[in-house]
RNA sequence: GGGCUCGUGGCCUAGUAUGGAUAAGGCACCGUCCUUCUAAGUCGGUGAUCGUGGGUCCAAAUCCCACCGAGCCCGCCA
């Protein structure tokens, strides 16, 4: 399998050969001029001859053709040089481009929200970048997992719990139940004061491993997070483990590493804390309880003593707080694995910032509710014929695949304001877009018969379709090397657009080329399984 | 005040890491194409001082500096 990367090195060898200050860098893979263009700003001689020179050097098969544009030469591969290369990777591997099994154990850390209340339109961006960055690893070859740490100890859950016991007693705990004695709580501490007192005690009974009060805690975080995997698995995410806070509180893991550190430890009365430069980081109050950061070293500890490689997806407001976990785990600990940290900007409504306390948030249920609605709608006016059962599949595969589309193609670091009207919008750039090329392709396969797959000549249509698939493995590379999801998202679109221009100007059923477009079409359909199954979007025969 | 991030047509996004050829898509708007494979599509058009000012360079959306605007952080919260 031979990718441009191969053909880059052995064109630039024999340039060197004539040319000996031409280096890697000046030769690059070219979007729309040709397939590999060679800078000649640095070549002090005239272009014309240097294009002769080199296409006197450059003569091997795969060429098809050398030309001098401005001050670039552009060479053009043959195209079924490139379609039988990714033929025979998927022929060998299923896939193209085939996977380099590293066997590095990979942790992704996402979501992790703390289990007071259900989980909406900002924290999924968590989840569904992270979901995505464990399946790009997954398909790059790594051994992924995925993590959710719950936050079951602490003042959250503690009030959680506490709007419980308050306002809702004698009721059995369910989601609404709890979420508005947590909301009720938060607006009540203002004006009495005893709250937080009760807050502060029952952390301290908590910290001190009260089992009943831990397990009782444990139940109304259980119900909240059940809600929490429930909207999760709508879109198609499971994480893999679950990881309890309270359990590195009851082990003593938290007493131990402090213990362990304890020399480095500085006091302010009796909470303790790191100096790092001006800066103070307490990992214990004066109560003697223990801090987030404190037990976030523990976590990072025990996750560190099973993975090689650790992903954390963060939101941004936590880049000082990671900034800090990070110098403190390498200078203080024995720390090995490498570590990095995703973060995102925050999502806001068109009203301003969201806020569980204070009920200004979209949830994710009432998003897929919409999307759903609006889908269920749509497919009846397009399609009278399908059946209930039919739009009811497809919609649910275009309400999960819409939301998760439109939040992972957008740069992780980039704040996005949520609308509904682009929430519910199913053209342009979109997933129902690219559901759409992929449903043409298989309506035509189906359609298809007696046909022998073939390769031939290509005209721009197909040319562009190729080149467009060949070059796939560099989006799945610059995608896991900067942990960006993202780029993978505009490939699809990138890929479904030179499908679709495909589609419209080379017919394929009863061609005299079909044997040839088929071909290409089959590999297309491959290359869109695979990177759309990386980012979630679902494909259907027909929708 | 200090730190980090972002600023690209009316709106949204890509391109910035590795500076290079007419700044690429989408939404909206105007117009085109269904007696042939799903029109959730296609093609064409209108629309950009790439936040502002300076600098480096043969060449800057991209690198450097300053400034402006937005977001996040600067807790014995998480």
């Amino acid at each position: 399998m031979l990718l441009f990367n191969d053909y880059k090195d052995i064109i630039l060898k024999k340039i060197k050969g004539l040319y000996g200050n031409i280096n890697a860098n000046d030769i690059e893979i070219s979007e729309n001029y040709g397939d590999l263009t060679l800078k000649i700003f640095k070549i002090k001689e005239n272009p014309e001859n240097i294009l002769m020179r080199i296409r006197s050097e450059v003569r091997d098969e795969f060429i098809e053709k050398i030309e001098l544009k401005n001050s670039y030469v552009n060479f053009f591969i043959k195209p079924v040089e490139m379609l039988k290369s990714m033929d025979e990777s998927i022929k060998h591997f299923s896939m193209y481009p085939n996977v380099f099994q590293d066997t590095s154990k990979v942790l992704v850390e996402h979501t992790s929200s703390n289990p007071t209340g259900p989980i909406h339109v900002g924290r999924i961006r968590n989840s569904i970048i992270g979901d995505s960055i464990f399946r790009l690893l997954d398909r790059y070859g790594y051994r992924a997992v995925t993590q959710y740490f719950v936050n079951d100890s602490g003042k959250q859950v503690i009030s959680l719990y506490l709007g419980h016991m308050r306002y809702h007693k004698n009721e059995k705990p369910n989601l609404e139940n709890l979420l508005d004695g947590y909301q009720r709580i938060y607006r009540d501490m203002d004006a009495d004061h005893g709250i937080e007192k009760e807050i502060e005690q029952l952390d301290e009974r908590y910290e001190n491993g009260d089992k009943d009060l831990i397990a009782s805690i444990q139940e109304v975080a259980s119900i909240v997070l059940d809600s929490i995997k429930s909207s999760l698995k709508k879109l198609g995410i499971e994480i893999s483990t679950y990881v309890w806070e309270s359990n590195f509180i009851l082990y003593g893991e938290v007493d131990k590493m402090l213990y362990d550190i304890s020399s480095e430890l500085k006091s302010e009365g009796s909470a303790k804390y790191l100096a790092i430069g001006d800066k103070k980081i307490f990992l214990t109050r004066t109560d003697g309880t223990s801090l987030y950061f404190a037990r976030d070293i523990v976590y990072h500890l025990f996750k560190a003593q099973n993975f090689d490689w650790i992903i954390d997806v963060l939101g941004e407001d936590h880049k000082n707080h990671a900034g800090n976990l990070d110098f403190v785990l390498k200078n203080y600990f024995d720390f090995e694995s490498k570590i990095n940290y995703v973060f995102y900007g925050f999502v806001s409504l068109e009203s301003g910032k969201m806020s569980t306390r204070k009920g200004r948030i979209v949830t994710v249920n009432d998003l897929y509710d919409k999307t759903m609605d609006e889908s269920v709608k749509i497919i009846r006016v397009k399609r009278p014929s399908y059946g209930d059962e039919q739009i009811s599949k497809i919609s649910r595969a275009i309400a999960s695949s819409s939301i998760r589309f439109n939040i992972i193609k957008v740069n992780a670091n980039k704040p996005i304001t949520f609308k509904w009207s682009e929430a519910l919008n199913f053209e342009g750039d979109s997933a129902p877009y690219i559901m759409y090329s992929y449903a043409r392709a298989c309506s035509i396969l189906k359609k298809s018969k007696s046909y022998v797959e073939s390769f031939g000549e290509y005209n721009e249509y197909e040319r562009k379709l190729i080149k467009t698939m060949y070059i796939y493995p560099y989006y799945l590379k610059g995608s896991v090397d900067f942990l960006r999801p993202d780029i993978i998202a505009n490939y699809i679109l990138l890929l479904s657009k030179a499908f679709n221009d495909f589609y419209l100007n080379c017919p394929i059923i009863n061609d005299p080329e079909m044997g040839k477009r088929i071909k290409l079409l089959t590999t297309f359909k491959r290359i869109l399984e695979d990177s759309s199954s990386i980012i979630g979007i679902d494909l259907l025969d027909e929708i």
